[in-house]
DNA sequence: GCGGTGCATTGGTCAGACCAATGTTCGGTG
DNA sequence: CACCGAACATTGGTCTGACCAATGCACCGC
Protein backbone atom coordinates (compact mmCIF):
# COMPACT_ATOMS: atom_id res chain seq x y z
CA UNK A 1 0.00 0.00 0.00
CA UNK A 2 0.84 3.63 -0.28
CA UNK A 3 3.35 4.15 2.39
CA UNK A 4 4.47 7.74 1.79
CA UNK A 5 1.37 9.77 2.42
CA UNK A 6 4.37 12.31 3.59
CA UNK A 7 5.32 13.32 0.01
CA UNK A 8 2.72 13.90 -2.37
CA UNK A 9 4.41 14.25 -5.71
CA UNK A 10 1.91 16.70 -7.48
CA UNK A 11 2.51 15.15 -10.97
CA UNK A 12 0.97 12.24 -9.48
CA UNK A 13 -2.18 13.94 -7.90
CA UNK A 14 -2.59 15.37 -11.23
CA UNK A 15 -2.37 12.02 -13.57
CA UNK A 16 -4.75 10.49 -11.50
CA UNK A 17 -6.98 13.32 -11.91
CA UNK A 18 -6.88 13.01 -15.51
CA UNK A 19 -7.34 9.21 -14.93
CA UNK A 20 -10.23 9.56 -12.98
CA UNK A 21 -12.07 11.81 -15.84
CA UNK A 22 -11.07 9.83 -18.55
CA UNK A 23 -12.36 6.78 -16.30
CA UNK A 24 -15.48 8.67 -15.19
CA UNK A 25 -16.25 9.42 -18.34
CA UNK A 26 -16.09 13.08 -18.82
CA UNK A 27 -12.72 12.58 -21.61
CA UNK A 28 -13.79 9.93 -23.82
CA UNK A 29 -11.59 8.05 -26.18
CA UNK A 30 -10.67 10.15 -28.93
CA UNK A 31 -11.09 13.45 -27.08
CA UNK A 32 -8.55 16.25 -27.59
CA UNK A 33 -7.40 17.09 -24.17
CA UNK A 34 -6.90 21.23 -23.79
CA UNK A 35 -3.62 23.26 -24.49
CA UNK A 36 -0.86 22.04 -21.68
CA UNK A 37 -0.64 25.79 -21.08
CA UNK A 38 -4.83 25.55 -20.03
CA UNK A 39 -4.40 22.76 -18.09
CA UNK A 40 -2.00 23.29 -16.17
CA UNK A 41 -3.42 26.71 -15.17
CA UNK A 42 -6.53 24.88 -14.56
CA UNK A 43 -4.85 22.26 -12.27
CA UNK A 44 -2.83 25.22 -10.91
CA UNK A 45 0.44 23.59 -11.63
CA UNK A 46 3.19 24.08 -13.83
CA UNK A 47 3.44 23.12 -17.15
CA UNK A 48 6.51 20.63 -16.40
CA UNK A 49 4.85 19.24 -13.82
CA UNK A 50 1.99 18.63 -16.24
CA UNK A 51 3.82 17.36 -18.58
CA UNK A 52 5.51 14.69 -16.16
CA UNK A 53 2.03 13.52 -15.49
CA UNK A 54 0.84 13.49 -19.54
CA UNK A 55 4.17 11.35 -19.54
CA UNK A 56 2.97 9.06 -16.80
CA UNK A 57 -0.48 8.27 -18.86
CA UNK A 58 0.84 8.27 -21.89
CA UNK A 59 3.58 5.17 -20.67
CA UNK A 60 0.64 3.12 -19.70
CA UNK A 61 -0.91 3.98 -23.49
CA UNK A 62 -3.98 6.19 -22.15
CA UNK A 63 -2.86 9.37 -23.62
CA UNK A 64 -0.67 10.14 -27.11
CA UNK A 65 0.71 13.74 -28.03
CA UNK A 66 1.48 15.10 -31.69
CA UNK A 67 3.80 18.00 -31.03
CA UNK A 68 2.08 21.00 -32.44
CA UNK A 69 -0.94 18.60 -32.62
CA UNK A 70 -2.57 17.78 -29.53
CA UNK A 71 -2.73 15.33 -26.96
CA UNK A 72 -5.58 13.15 -27.34
CA UNK A 73 -7.30 10.36 -25.25
CA UNK A 74 -6.63 6.36 -26.72
CA UNK A 75 -9.05 3.77 -25.73
CA UNK A 76 -6.73 1.95 -24.54
CA UNK A 77 -8.94 0.56 -22.00
CA UNK A 78 -11.68 -0.54 -24.11
CA UNK A 79 -9.61 -2.07 -26.63
CA UNK A 80 -7.62 -4.12 -23.84
CA UNK A 81 -10.86 -6.11 -23.31
CA UNK A 82 -12.69 -5.94 -26.82
CA UNK A 83 -10.05 -6.11 -29.43
CA UNK A 84 -9.61 -9.96 -29.82
CA UNK A 85 -13.76 -9.85 -29.68
CA UNK A 86 -14.12 -7.66 -33.20
CA UNK A 87 -13.08 -10.45 -35.24
CA UNK A 88 -13.91 -13.56 -33.48
CA UNK A 89 -17.80 -11.49 -34.40
CA UNK A 90 -17.19 -11.14 -37.92
CA UNK A 91 -16.14 -14.94 -37.88
CA UNK A 92 -18.76 -16.55 -35.42
CA UNK A 93 -21.66 -15.03 -36.16
CA UNK A 94 -23.70 -17.06 -33.51
CA UNK A 95 -21.64 -14.54 -31.00
CA UNK A 96 -24.16 -11.80 -32.12
CA UNK A 97 -26.96 -13.52 -30.57
CA UNK A 98 -24.41 -13.83 -27.09
CA UNK A 99 -23.68 -10.55 -27.65
CA UNK A 100 -26.92 -9.51 -27.66
CA UNK A 101 -28.10 -11.22 -24.74
CA UNK A 102 -25.35 -9.92 -22.68
CA UNK A 103 -26.11 -6.34 -23.49
CA UNK A 104 -29.86 -7.08 -22.74
CA UNK A 105 -28.71 -7.75 -19.17
CA UNK A 106 -26.31 -4.68 -19.41
CA UNK A 107 -28.71 -2.03 -21.17
CA UNK A 108 -31.07 -3.28 -18.29
CA UNK A 109 -28.99 -2.71 -15.63
CA UNK A 110 -27.07 0.27 -16.80
CA UNK A 111 -30.72 2.16 -17.01
CA UNK A 112 -31.85 1.23 -13.70
CA UNK A 113 -28.98 2.09 -12.19
CA UNK A 114 -28.87 5.84 -14.05
CA UNK A 115 -32.47 6.20 -13.11
CA UNK A 116 -31.33 5.91 -9.58
CA UNK A 117 -28.62 7.92 -9.73
CA UNK A 118 -28.47 10.73 -12.61
CA UNK A 119 -26.80 14.13 -11.62
CA UNK A 120 -28.12 17.00 -12.95
CA UNK A 121 -25.57 17.19 -15.02
CA UNK A 122 -26.15 13.63 -16.01
CA UNK A 123 -29.37 14.73 -17.32
CA UNK A 124 -28.29 17.69 -19.15
CA UNK A 125 -26.56 15.84 -20.98
CA UNK A 126 -28.90 12.88 -21.83
CA UNK A 127 -31.04 15.11 -22.86
CA UNK A 128 -28.97 16.51 -25.24
CA UNK A 129 -27.88 13.37 -26.53
CA UNK A 130 -31.77 12.43 -27.02
CA UNK A 131 -32.24 15.51 -28.90
CA UNK A 132 -28.94 14.55 -31.22
CA UNK A 133 -30.51 10.72 -31.36
CA UNK A 134 -33.84 12.13 -32.50
CA UNK A 135 -32.34 14.33 -34.99
CA UNK A 136 -29.77 12.05 -36.81
CA UNK A 137 -33.51 9.59 -37.44
CA UNK A 138 -34.81 12.86 -39.17
CA UNK A 139 -32.24 13.60 -41.13
CA UNK A 140 -31.86 9.47 -42.25
CA UNK A 141 -28.30 9.87 -42.27
CA UNK A 142 -26.87 6.13 -40.81
CA UNK A 143 -23.78 7.09 -40.13
CA UNK A 144 -24.86 10.02 -38.04
CA UNK A 145 -27.88 7.76 -36.37
CA UNK A 146 -25.10 5.57 -35.57
CA UNK A 147 -23.14 8.05 -33.77
CA UNK A 148 -25.65 9.79 -32.08
CA UNK A 149 -26.97 6.13 -31.06
CA UNK A 150 -23.75 5.44 -29.28
CA UNK A 151 -23.50 8.71 -27.99
CA UNK A 152 -27.04 8.20 -26.47
CA UNK A 153 -26.20 5.21 -24.85
CA UNK A 154 -22.75 5.88 -23.55
CA UNK A 155 -24.83 8.79 -21.93
CA UNK A 156 -26.85 6.29 -20.33
CA UNK A 157 -23.87 4.60 -19.43
CA UNK A 158 -22.00 7.56 -17.37
CA UNK A 159 -25.17 8.52 -15.46
CA UNK A 160 -25.03 4.52 -14.29
CA UNK A 161 -22.10 5.92 -12.40
CA UNK A 162 -19.95 2.51 -12.76
CA UNK A 163 -16.80 2.69 -14.26
CA UNK A 164 -16.99 -0.74 -15.80
CA UNK A 165 -20.68 -0.75 -17.19
CA UNK A 166 -19.53 2.57 -18.49
CA UNK A 167 -16.74 1.40 -20.58
CA UNK A 168 -18.16 -1.89 -21.28
CA UNK A 169 -21.57 -0.97 -22.94
CA UNK A 170 -19.80 1.93 -24.45
CA UNK A 171 -17.53 -0.91 -26.16
CA UNK A 172 -20.10 -3.09 -27.05
CA UNK A 173 -22.63 -1.17 -28.42
CA UNK A 174 -19.57 0.18 -30.48
CA UNK A 175 -18.67 -3.10 -31.73
CA UNK A 176 -21.91 -4.21 -32.82
CA UNK A 177 -21.99 -1.29 -34.65
CA UNK A 178 -18.78 -1.46 -36.60
CA UNK A 179 -20.45 -5.42 -36.98
CA UNK A 180 -23.34 -4.40 -38.31
CA UNK A 181 -21.93 -1.97 -40.68
CA UNK A 182 -19.25 -4.59 -41.80
CA UNK A 183 -21.69 -7.32 -42.32
CA UNK A 184 -25.14 -5.49 -43.12
CA UNK A 185 -23.97 -2.70 -44.97
CA UNK A 186 -26.73 0.27 -43.87
CA UNK A 187 -29.62 -2.30 -42.70
CA UNK A 188 -32.10 0.63 -42.99
CA UNK A 189 -33.90 -2.71 -44.11
CA UNK A 190 -37.43 -2.42 -42.01
CA UNK A 191 -39.82 0.47 -42.47
CA UNK A 192 -41.46 0.69 -39.51
CA UNK A 193 -38.80 0.35 -37.16
CA UNK A 194 -37.47 4.11 -36.60
CA UNK A 195 -40.90 5.43 -34.98
CA UNK A 196 -40.88 2.57 -32.63
CA UNK A 197 -36.82 2.98 -32.23
CA UNK A 198 -37.56 6.54 -31.57
CA UNK A 199 -40.60 5.84 -29.06
CA UNK A 200 -38.58 3.18 -27.37
CA UNK A 201 -35.79 5.75 -26.64
CA UNK A 202 -37.89 8.11 -25.34
CA UNK A 203 -39.56 5.93 -23.09
CA UNK A 204 -36.12 5.08 -21.55
CA UNK A 205 -35.25 8.53 -21.79
CA UNK A 206 -38.33 9.71 -19.85
CA UNK A 207 -38.11 6.89 -16.79
CA UNK A 208 -34.66 7.71 -16.39
CA UNK A 209 -35.01 11.71 -16.27
CA UNK A 210 -38.17 10.58 -13.79
CA UNK A 211 -36.01 8.65 -11.84
CA UNK A 212 -37.86 5.09 -12.22
CA UNK A 213 -34.97 2.59 -12.29
CA UNK A 214 -38.23 -0.26 -12.85
CA UNK A 215 -39.48 1.39 -15.80
CA UNK A 216 -35.68 2.40 -17.29
CA UNK A 217 -34.77 -1.12 -16.96
CA UNK A 218 -37.61 -2.89 -18.64
CA UNK A 219 -37.72 0.19 -21.51
CA UNK A 220 -34.17 -0.54 -21.86
CA UNK A 221 -34.81 -4.30 -22.49
CA UNK A 222 -37.76 -4.25 -24.77
CA UNK A 223 -35.41 -1.87 -26.48
CA UNK A 224 -32.65 -4.47 -26.86
CA UNK A 225 -35.09 -6.77 -27.77
CA UNK A 226 -36.76 -5.25 -30.41
CA UNK A 227 -33.28 -4.55 -31.44
CA UNK A 228 -32.15 -8.37 -31.28
CA UNK A 229 -36.02 -9.08 -33.13
CA UNK A 230 -35.03 -6.64 -35.95
CA UNK A 231 -31.67 -7.75 -36.64
CA UNK A 232 -32.26 -11.07 -36.68
CA UNK A 233 -34.92 -10.68 -39.37
CA UNK A 234 -32.79 -8.32 -41.57
CA UNK A 235 -30.34 -11.10 -41.20
CA UNK A 236 -32.48 -13.54 -42.37
CA UNK A 237 -33.97 -11.43 -45.29
CA UNK A 238 -30.09 -10.71 -46.40
CA UNK A 239 -29.34 -14.56 -45.74
CA UNK A 240 -32.49 -15.21 -48.49
CA UNK A 241 -30.68 -12.31 -50.39
CA UNK A 242 -27.32 -14.37 -50.66
CA UNK A 243 -28.54 -17.63 -51.54
CA UNK A 244 -30.30 -16.17 -54.29
CA UNK A 245 -27.88 -13.73 -55.77
CA UNK A 246 -25.37 -16.84 -56.03
CA UNK A 247 -22.13 -14.33 -54.07
CA UNK A 248 -20.76 -12.35 -56.85
CA UNK A 249 -18.07 -10.54 -55.39
CA UNK A 250 -18.76 -11.43 -51.80
CA UNK A 251 -15.21 -11.43 -50.24
CA UNK A 252 -14.85 -14.52 -48.02
CA UNK A 253 -17.17 -16.52 -46.13
CA UNK A 254 -17.33 -17.84 -42.68
CA UNK A 255 -14.14 -19.26 -42.07
CA UNK A 256 -14.34 -22.88 -40.52
CA UNK A 257 -13.16 -22.73 -37.16
CA UNK A 258 -12.88 -27.01 -37.36
CA UNK B 1 2.58 0.99 -36.94
CA UNK B 2 4.22 4.21 -35.37
CA UNK B 3 3.88 6.42 -37.84
CA UNK B 4 6.08 9.21 -35.97
CA UNK B 5 9.17 8.03 -36.32
CA UNK B 6 10.01 11.37 -37.67
CA UNK B 7 9.89 12.87 -33.55
CA UNK B 8 11.60 10.83 -31.10
CA UNK B 9 10.71 12.43 -28.20
CA UNK B 10 13.78 13.00 -25.85
CA UNK B 11 12.16 12.08 -22.74
CA UNK B 12 11.23 8.70 -24.75
CA UNK B 13 15.13 7.66 -25.93
CA UNK B 14 16.20 8.75 -22.18
CA UNK B 15 13.45 6.35 -20.61
CA UNK B 16 14.47 3.71 -23.31
CA UNK B 17 18.21 3.51 -22.45
CA UNK B 18 17.51 3.64 -18.89
CA UNK B 19 15.25 1.03 -19.14
CA UNK B 20 17.82 -1.21 -21.14
CA UNK B 21 20.33 -0.07 -18.24
CA UNK B 22 18.04 -2.00 -16.03
CA UNK B 23 17.35 -5.09 -18.28
CA UNK B 24 20.82 -5.22 -19.07
CA UNK B 25 22.02 -5.61 -15.94
CA UNK B 26 23.96 -2.71 -15.13
CA UNK B 27 21.32 -1.13 -13.03
CA UNK B 28 20.39 -4.13 -10.69
CA UNK B 29 17.10 -3.59 -8.60
CA UNK B 30 17.93 -1.82 -5.44
CA UNK B 31 20.28 -0.02 -7.10
CA UNK B 32 20.25 4.11 -6.93
CA UNK B 33 20.38 6.66 -9.60
CA UNK B 34 22.74 9.42 -10.19
CA UNK B 35 21.37 12.58 -8.74
CA UNK B 36 19.22 13.97 -11.53
CA UNK B 37 20.75 16.78 -12.84
CA UNK B 38 24.20 14.80 -13.23
CA UNK B 39 22.23 11.96 -15.13
CA UNK B 40 20.95 14.70 -17.02
CA UNK B 41 24.20 15.98 -17.34
CA UNK B 42 25.54 12.29 -18.46
CA UNK B 43 22.44 12.17 -21.41
CA UNK B 44 23.09 15.70 -22.41
CA UNK B 45 19.61 16.64 -21.60
CA UNK B 46 17.56 19.02 -19.24
CA UNK B 47 16.82 17.99 -15.88
CA UNK B 48 12.71 18.40 -16.54
CA UNK B 49 13.26 16.05 -19.40
CA UNK B 50 15.34 13.41 -17.44
CA UNK B 51 12.40 13.99 -14.86
CA UNK B 52 9.85 12.79 -17.44
CA UNK B 53 11.69 9.96 -18.58
CA UNK B 54 11.99 9.03 -15.05
CA UNK B 55 8.33 9.41 -14.59
CA UNK B 56 7.55 7.11 -16.72
CA UNK B 57 9.25 4.38 -15.29
CA UNK B 58 8.13 5.11 -12.38
CA UNK B 59 4.42 4.56 -13.81
CA UNK B 60 6.01 1.16 -15.06
CA UNK B 61 6.66 0.64 -11.55
CA UNK B 62 10.56 0.10 -12.20
CA UNK B 63 12.21 3.36 -10.42
CA UNK B 64 11.15 4.88 -7.36
CA UNK B 65 12.06 8.23 -5.60
CA UNK B 66 12.52 9.66 -2.47
CA UNK B 67 12.74 13.43 -2.35
CA UNK B 68 15.90 14.00 -0.77
CA UNK B 69 16.89 10.06 -0.95
CA UNK B 70 17.38 9.31 -4.50
CA UNK B 71 15.87 7.47 -7.04
CA UNK B 72 15.86 3.61 -6.76
CA UNK B 73 15.48 0.69 -8.87
CA UNK B 74 12.47 -1.11 -7.85
CA UNK B 75 12.63 -5.10 -8.10
CA UNK B 76 9.20 -5.32 -9.50
CA UNK B 77 10.15 -6.40 -13.22
CA UNK B 78 7.23 -8.86 -12.81
CA UNK B 79 4.47 -6.73 -11.29
CA UNK B 80 2.32 -5.86 -13.42
CA UNK B 81 3.02 -3.02 -16.02
CA UNK B 82 0.51 -4.50 -18.34
CA UNK B 83 -3.58 -4.86 -18.12
CA UNK B 84 -4.28 -0.99 -17.92
CA UNK B 85 -7.59 -1.80 -15.54
CA UNK B 86 -4.81 -3.85 -13.08
CA UNK B 87 -3.15 -0.95 -12.15
CA UNK B 88 -6.07 1.36 -12.25
CA UNK B 89 -7.77 -0.89 -9.84
CA UNK B 90 -4.56 -0.19 -7.40
CA UNK B 91 -4.59 3.60 -7.51
CA UNK B 92 -8.36 4.29 -7.87
CA UNK B 93 -10.20 1.99 -5.05
CA UNK B 94 -13.61 3.34 -5.85
CA UNK B 95 -13.38 1.42 -9.05
CA UNK B 96 -12.79 -2.06 -6.53
CA UNK B 97 -16.40 -0.48 -5.84
CA UNK B 98 -17.71 -0.03 -9.04
CA UNK B 99 -16.25 -3.96 -10.39
CA UNK B 100 -17.85 -5.15 -7.14
CA UNK B 101 -21.19 -3.89 -7.83
CA UNK B 102 -20.89 -4.63 -11.48
CA UNK B 103 -19.82 -8.41 -10.59
CA UNK B 104 -23.10 -8.31 -8.69
CA UNK B 105 -24.95 -8.32 -11.72
CA UNK B 106 -22.86 -10.63 -13.55
CA UNK B 107 -22.42 -13.42 -11.43
CA UNK B 108 -26.21 -13.35 -10.61
CA UNK B 109 -27.14 -13.14 -14.43
CA UNK B 110 -24.18 -16.29 -15.17
CA UNK B 111 -25.96 -18.45 -12.22
CA UNK B 112 -29.19 -18.07 -13.60
CA UNK B 113 -28.15 -18.85 -16.97
CA UNK B 114 -26.43 -21.67 -15.90
CA UNK B 115 -28.98 -22.95 -14.25
CA UNK B 116 -31.19 -22.70 -17.00
CA UNK B 117 -29.06 -23.87 -19.36
CA UNK B 118 -27.00 -26.17 -18.03
CA UNK B 119 -26.00 -29.55 -19.48
CA UNK B 120 -25.52 -32.95 -18.02
CA UNK B 121 -21.47 -32.42 -19.65
CA UNK B 122 -21.74 -28.70 -17.63
CA UNK B 123 -22.71 -30.11 -14.87
CA UNK B 124 -20.28 -32.76 -14.44
CA UNK B 125 -17.60 -30.18 -15.05
CA UNK B 126 -19.53 -27.82 -12.18
CA UNK B 127 -19.34 -30.59 -9.55
CA UNK B 128 -15.70 -31.24 -10.49
CA UNK B 129 -14.88 -27.46 -10.14
CA UNK B 130 -17.29 -27.36 -6.76
CA UNK B 131 -15.05 -30.09 -5.49
CA UNK B 132 -11.64 -29.32 -5.70
CA UNK B 133 -12.79 -26.05 -4.63
CA UNK B 134 -13.85 -27.60 -1.42
CA UNK B 135 -10.39 -29.52 -1.13
CA UNK B 136 -8.76 -26.02 -1.72
CA UNK B 137 -10.52 -24.55 1.18
CA UNK B 138 -9.72 -27.23 3.51
CA UNK B 139 -6.39 -27.59 2.26
CA UNK B 140 -5.25 -23.92 3.50
CA UNK B 141 -3.46 -23.06 0.80
CA UNK B 142 -4.50 -19.60 -0.50
CA UNK B 143 -2.98 -19.33 -4.20
CA UNK B 144 -5.08 -22.69 -4.38
CA UNK B 145 -8.16 -21.43 -3.08
CA UNK B 146 -7.69 -18.51 -5.68
CA UNK B 147 -7.19 -20.49 -8.42
CA UNK B 148 -9.74 -23.33 -7.45
CA UNK B 149 -12.18 -19.87 -7.12
CA UNK B 150 -11.41 -18.62 -10.80
CA UNK B 151 -12.17 -22.36 -11.73
CA UNK B 152 -15.40 -22.63 -10.13
CA UNK B 153 -16.81 -19.28 -11.71
CA UNK B 154 -15.52 -20.28 -14.66
CA UNK B 155 -17.45 -23.30 -14.96
CA UNK B 156 -20.52 -21.20 -13.91
CA UNK B 157 -19.77 -18.84 -16.66
CA UNK B 158 -19.24 -21.48 -19.55
CA UNK B 159 -22.33 -23.22 -18.40
CA UNK B 160 -24.01 -19.72 -18.63
CA UNK B 161 -23.55 -20.55 -22.50
CA UNK B 162 -22.63 -16.95 -23.43
CA UNK B 163 -19.05 -16.45 -24.70
CA UNK B 164 -19.49 -12.72 -23.66
CA UNK B 165 -20.22 -12.97 -20.66
CA UNK B 166 -18.07 -16.24 -19.53
CA UNK B 167 -14.92 -14.26 -21.02
CA UNK B 168 -15.63 -11.24 -18.73
CA UNK B 169 -16.67 -13.20 -15.91
CA UNK B 170 -13.31 -14.81 -15.45
CA UNK B 171 -11.48 -12.04 -16.64
CA UNK B 172 -12.82 -9.74 -13.61
CA UNK B 173 -12.19 -12.21 -11.21
CA UNK B 174 -8.46 -12.58 -12.09
CA UNK B 175 -8.36 -9.23 -12.23
CA UNK B 176 -10.02 -9.00 -8.64
CA UNK B 177 -7.60 -12.12 -7.04
CA UNK B 178 -4.64 -10.11 -8.49
CA UNK B 179 -5.75 -7.20 -7.20
CA UNK B 180 -6.34 -8.73 -3.63
CA UNK B 181 -3.12 -10.77 -3.48
CA UNK B 182 -1.51 -6.95 -4.55
CA UNK B 183 -2.36 -4.81 -1.95
CA UNK B 184 -3.60 -7.04 0.69
CA UNK B 185 -0.98 -9.45 0.37
CA UNK B 186 -2.49 -12.59 1.32
CA UNK B 187 -6.41 -11.74 3.23
CA UNK B 188 -6.86 -15.30 5.01
CA UNK B 189 -7.98 -12.34 7.51
CA UNK B 190 -11.95 -13.18 8.49
CA UNK B 191 -11.70 -16.32 10.37
CA UNK B 192 -15.34 -17.35 9.84
CA UNK B 193 -15.87 -16.48 6.19
CA UNK B 194 -14.43 -19.98 5.26
CA UNK B 195 -17.56 -21.47 5.91
CA UNK B 196 -19.53 -19.18 5.03
CA UNK B 197 -18.11 -19.12 1.56
CA UNK B 198 -18.11 -22.59 1.37
CA UNK B 199 -22.07 -22.82 2.30
CA UNK B 200 -22.32 -19.59 -0.13
CA UNK B 201 -20.24 -21.83 -3.12
CA UNK B 202 -22.66 -24.95 -2.06
CA UNK B 203 -26.23 -22.98 -2.14
CA UNK B 204 -25.30 -21.61 -5.64
CA UNK B 205 -23.80 -25.11 -7.21
CA UNK B 206 -27.03 -26.85 -5.50
CA UNK B 207 -29.43 -23.91 -7.26
CA UNK B 208 -27.87 -24.65 -10.58
CA UNK B 209 -27.49 -28.30 -10.49
CA UNK B 210 -31.65 -27.92 -9.45
CA UNK B 211 -32.00 -26.20 -12.84
CA UNK B 212 -33.55 -23.27 -10.18
CA UNK B 213 -32.54 -19.72 -11.93
CA UNK B 214 -34.21 -17.64 -9.27
CA UNK B 215 -32.34 -19.03 -6.31
CA UNK B 216 -29.25 -19.59 -7.97
CA UNK B 217 -28.94 -15.61 -9.54
CA UNK B 218 -29.84 -14.67 -5.65
CA UNK B 219 -27.71 -16.88 -4.27
CA UNK B 220 -25.03 -15.61 -6.72
CA UNK B 221 -25.56 -12.16 -5.84
CA UNK B 222 -25.54 -12.77 -2.10
CA UNK B 223 -22.11 -14.46 -2.39
CA UNK B 224 -21.00 -11.55 -4.10
CA UNK B 225 -22.54 -8.74 -1.43
CA UNK B 226 -21.03 -10.97 0.97
CA UNK B 227 -17.39 -11.09 -0.48
CA UNK B 228 -18.02 -6.91 -1.25
CA UNK B 229 -18.65 -6.54 2.85
CA UNK B 230 -15.42 -8.73 3.79
CA UNK B 231 -13.29 -6.84 1.54
CA UNK B 232 -14.24 -3.61 2.81
CA UNK B 233 -13.54 -4.84 6.78
CA UNK B 234 -10.10 -6.23 5.17
CA UNK B 235 -9.41 -2.62 4.10
CA UNK B 236 -10.65 -0.82 6.76
CA UNK B 237 -8.54 -3.12 9.30
CA UNK B 238 -5.71 -2.74 7.24
CA UNK B 239 -5.63 1.05 6.93
CA UNK B 240 -5.96 0.66 10.78
CA UNK B 241 -2.92 -1.34 10.80
CA UNK B 242 -0.84 0.67 8.90
CA UNK B 243 -1.31 3.65 10.86
CA UNK B 244 -0.68 1.99 14.00
CA UNK B 245 2.57 0.32 12.76
CA UNK B 246 4.55 3.01 11.29
CA UNK B 247 6.30 1.07 8.85
CA UNK B 248 9.62 0.07 10.15
CA UNK B 249 12.01 -1.29 8.00
CA UNK B 250 9.41 -1.99 5.00
CA UNK B 251 11.19 -1.58 1.73
CA UNK B 252 8.67 -0.24 -1.19
CA UNK B 253 5.46 -1.88 -1.80
CA UNK B 254 4.76 -2.16 -5.60
CA UNK B 255 2.30 0.95 -5.62
CA UNK B 256 3.90 4.33 -6.87
CA UNK B 257 1.25 6.68 -6.53
CA UNK B 258 -0.43 7.89 -3.52
C1' DG C 1 30.18 8.35 23.70
C1' DC C 2 25.69 10.27 22.90
C1' DG C 3 22.34 13.23 21.15
C1' DG C 4 21.00 17.27 18.85
C1' DT C 5 21.79 20.78 15.34
C1' DG C 6 23.01 22.56 10.94
C1' DC C 7 24.43 22.21 6.34
C1' DA C 8 25.19 19.81 1.91
C1' DT C 9 22.81 16.73 -1.12
C1' DT C 10 18.98 15.55 -3.82
C1' DG C 11 14.36 15.25 -5.52
C1' DG C 12 10.08 18.47 -6.36
C1' DT C 13 8.32 22.55 -8.43
C1' DC C 14 8.11 26.76 -10.74
C1' DA C 15 8.57 30.70 -14.25
C1' DG C 16 9.68 32.23 -18.61
C1' DA C 17 11.68 31.65 -22.87
C1' DC C 18 12.58 29.61 -27.41
C1' DC C 19 12.21 25.83 -30.95
C1' DA C 20 9.55 22.72 -34.04
C1' DA C 21 5.60 20.58 -35.89
C1' DT C 22 0.93 21.35 -37.16
C1' DG C 23 -3.22 23.50 -38.77
C1' DT C 24 -5.50 27.49 -40.55
C1' DT C 25 -6.24 31.52 -42.99
C1' DC C 26 -5.75 34.37 -46.71
C1' DG C 27 -4.03 36.08 -50.87
C1' DG C 28 -2.20 34.99 -55.40
C1' DT C 29 -2.46 32.34 -59.66
C1' DG C 30 -4.25 29.49 -63.34
C1' DC D 1 -14.06 30.12 -59.38
C1' DA D 2 -11.02 26.57 -57.88
C1' DC D 3 -6.65 25.42 -56.41
C1' DC D 4 -2.29 26.06 -54.32
C1' DG D 5 1.28 28.11 -51.49
C1' DA D 6 2.99 31.27 -48.04
C1' DA D 7 2.47 33.74 -43.65
C1' DC D 8 0.61 33.22 -39.08
C1' DA D 9 -1.34 31.34 -34.85
C1' DT D 10 -1.61 27.31 -32.08
C1' DT D 11 0.41 23.68 -29.52
C1' DG D 12 3.60 20.25 -27.96
C1' DG D 13 8.91 19.75 -26.94
C1' DT D 14 12.90 21.42 -24.64
C1' DC D 15 15.96 24.32 -22.03
C1' DT D 16 17.83 27.49 -18.31
C1' DG D 17 18.05 28.86 -13.86
C1' DA D 18 16.10 29.43 -9.70
C1' DC D 19 13.90 28.24 -5.20
C1' DC D 20 11.59 24.95 -1.95
C1' DA D 21 11.47 20.67 0.92
C1' DA D 22 12.85 16.28 2.53
C1' DT D 23 16.83 13.53 3.68
C1' DG D 24 21.05 12.18 5.59
C1' DC D 25 25.43 12.86 7.38
C1' DA D 26 29.02 15.41 9.74
C1' DC D 27 30.07 18.28 13.22
C1' DC D 28 29.60 20.23 17.73
C1' DG D 29 28.33 20.54 22.54
C1' DC D 30 27.26 18.00 26.48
Amino acid sequence: MPNKLQVPRISDAVAASLEGRILEGSLKAGDRLPPERELAAEFGVSRPSLREAIQKLASKGMLQSRQGGGTYVTDSLNSSFFDPWRDMLGNHPNLREDMLEFRHMLEGQAAAWAAERATEADLVRLEHAFNRLNEAFASGDTELRSEADIAFHQAIGDAAHNALLGHMSAALLRLMHDNIRLNLGELRAIPAADSLLISQHTAIYNAIRDHKPQVASTAAKTHIDFVRETLAQSLRSAARRETAERRLSTEFSPTSSS
